[in-house]
DNA sequence: CCTTTATTTCAGAATATTCTGAAATAACAG
DNA sequence: CTGTTATTTCAGAATATTCTGAAATAAAGG
């Protein structure tokens, strides 16, 4: 009757720590990390059970995990409950977490980064040097972006490709 | 007698909270960020009346940052106290931190599936499902990893110029 | 040594975050 | 409708984190 074997139990518990290091509160990640390895859907009620959390601590997370992209809801037939899996390919969920982190933290540091330097020249500031570092750490975030763009598309076997051959980057410099 | 621009205000405050959003307490990120923008290195008691926050909040936050390796100390003639300053290159900085990153996170973490792995072929553990996902999981670590691999020694003229040409990574998957 | 200045440590206060439990809402079956 | 089951909401409890202030330690000057 659902339950998590010592192995599973290790691999739930570290990802919840690891998620409390990346700004994911820990049942969120736990929750993640129990969808990833069962197989199959699991329901609001049973998460509640393995993990021991409440009832309203598991609706939040996977409200949560929705808005990220990284879990959908599924139905069993002649269960009115829903229930949730998360992707198997773990190069798809490290993009979708990519780029959700993109939008939402590298984006509008981005427009902060726009602001200043608009503010800056507006006012007519004279601070050199904050400018020059304003604009450094502005050129950093386009130059990362654009690395980003080349790379956001790849699918998994791309991926996987590009990883197994060494040595591409150095080429891909000599020959650019 | 040091005063922040509100251009300056508005940066120290944005980086503290992205920091929060990652992981990294307000202080510890406001800190670093005031380093970066401001021109001369800064002692500790300046730190605490800029940002208003308590000296031995300082003191702990810089620890902190050392540990990073993003800030160093200097001396200045004349004058015993400490005065701390941050990198200049971005992509410099970006680098430490990735290196960091993978150091306290992302080994532990392989560590801990293969940990799993060796404990379920000792065990004869007979769960395939979860087996094969720690296996998935392992295989993206492995190949993220040969992919920073590639990456982590690139000087920050080498970043620009990957990024500067278009199609390089599809490019590379034609020639490799 | 003693004084002064600088830094660190750490207990507990302040704050922020996460989690719970109870109540409200929704969705369906009969 | 009415009863039952499922889900969501949210105030406040529990917890974790950050920050402060006071005291300890260290380092230098005389």
């Amino acid at each position: 009757m659902l339950e998590l074997s010592s192995v599973q139990k290790k691999y739930i518990l570290h990802w919840g720590e690891m998620g409390t290091r990346w700004g994911i509160s820990r049942t969120v990640a736990q929750i993640h990390a129990l969808l990833y390895i069962w197989p199959e859907p699991l329901n609001a009620e049973e998460i509640t059970v393995v993990l021991s959390v409440a009832r309203s601590n598991v609706s939040m997370s996977i409200k949560e995990l929705q808005g990220w992209g990284l879990v959908k809801v599924t139905h069993v037939i002649g269960n009115r409950k829903d229930h949730f899996e998360t992707l198997t390919d773990v190069w798809e969920m490290f993009r979708i977490v990519m780029e959700e982190r993109k939008r939402r933290e590298v984006d509008p540091t981005f427009a902060m980064l726009e602001e200043c330097l608009a503010e800056m020249k507006k006012s007519r500031d004279s601070d050199k040097y904050t400018k020059e570092r304003l604009l450094a750490m502005q050129e950093f975030f386009a130059t990362a972006n654009k690395c980003y763009e080349q790379t956001r598309g790849l699918s998994t076997s791309a991926f996987r490709k590009l990883a197994g051959m060494g040595g591409w980057v150095l080429k891909a410099l000599k020959i650019g």
